[in-house]
DNA sequence: TACCAGGTAAAAA
DNA sequence: TTTTTACATGGT
């Protein structure tokens, strides 16, 4: 195992991002204070796993047995949200009826990433239309199927495993034939260098609507979904998604869910940080009740 | 059993 | 151009 140190940016409680996180993929309400995950370093399935030494304290300590600590590390730290600095939301919130409540008692969650945009890509067709929890055991196969294994910990398919998967091979682990299209197709533009996900990175919220758009299969939820939860933009939201109008109504509205009109009006005086003020709104109706 | 679940493309009107 | 429809699975 090699260790680094990753310094973060801003108040971080891991341990609670790590339970909200948890909050929406649990299935056996596991709720480990911390951070392990299976991830693909330099092409190799690896093991990363990181903690917070001490409460509010701004290092985490990384562990890792890939033969690339350095980019592993990287790779912990993008997910981990290290960059995000909260302080400047929390100052513009705190005078928020409703939002200046929830972040103190939330403070230091930042949301977590997945490892790479590709990822995020896969996990938005199969969250299209059908619940998380059926999209994640489809994904749950996708990935068995697919992907690989650091230890007893899953990796996410390389693009090349997907683009060389048959329709019939995806649409076995529960998929639509379209769905199975969509990221077949996805999977061969990356693989072909086509298209770039990572690249996004380096694009501004309308260049990558844009780009993620133009392919079959995405539209303006997932362009959104990908900038918020892929990229983690502070200030986008997919203000057509069902569990963003149902919890905006649930804390801003009269309790029901919003249409996307009202979701909009609602959240304006949050800008520029709409998309951080949805987050901890589920925060409220994860782990608040 | 039916119906809804963190949509989208393609067909039909 | 706008409105409908098919789609796959899992939870209630």
């Amino acid at each position: 195992m090699k260790r680094r140190t990753i310094r973060l940016e801003g108040p971080y409680d891991l341990a609670l991002s790590l339970k909200l996180q948890s909050s929406f993929s649990a299935e056996d309400g596991a709720d480990p204070a911390v951070f392990r995950a299976g991830l693909r370093v330099c092409g190799k399935a690896a093991m990363a796993r990181a903690v917070q030494k001490a409460h509010g304290q701004p290092m985490v300590e990384v562990s890792t047995d890939s033969r690339h600590p350095d980019e592993a590390a990287a790779a912990v730290e993008w997910m981990l949200f290290s960059s995000l600095d909260l302080k400047p939301f929390y100052r513009a919130v705190s005078g928020h009826p409703v939002l200046g409540k929830i972040v103190k008692k939330y403070h230091g969650v930042k949301p977590l990433r997945p490892q790479t945009l590709f990822e995020m890509l896969v996990v938005a067709v199969t969250e299209q239309q059908i619940s998380m929890a059926a999209a994640r055991k489809i994904r749950g196969r996708v990935v068995e199927r697919f992907g690989e294994a650091a230890g007893d910990l899953p990796v996410f398919p390389a693009p090349r495993a997907l683009a060389r998967a048959s329709i019939e091979d995806l649409m076995a682990c529960g998929l639509s034939r379209r769905k199975a299209e969509y990221i077949q197709d996805l999977a061969q533009k990356v693989e072909n260098g086509s298209f770039d996900p990572e690249g996004l990175r380096d694009l501004d919220d309308g260049e990558v609507r844009r780009e993620v758009e133009s392919l079959r299969g995405f539209g303006r939820w997932s362009a959104d979904y990908l900038l918020v939860r892929g990229l983690g933009r502070a200030d986008v939201v997919p203000v057509d998604d069902l569990g963003v109008r149902d919890v905006v109504g649930r804390y801003l509205g009269d309790g029901k869910r919003m249409g996307a009109e009202d979701v909009k009006k609602a959240l304006e005086p949050l800008a520029p940080f709409r998309g951080l003020a949805v987050y901890y709104l589920f925060a409220e109706s994860r782990l608040g009740g």
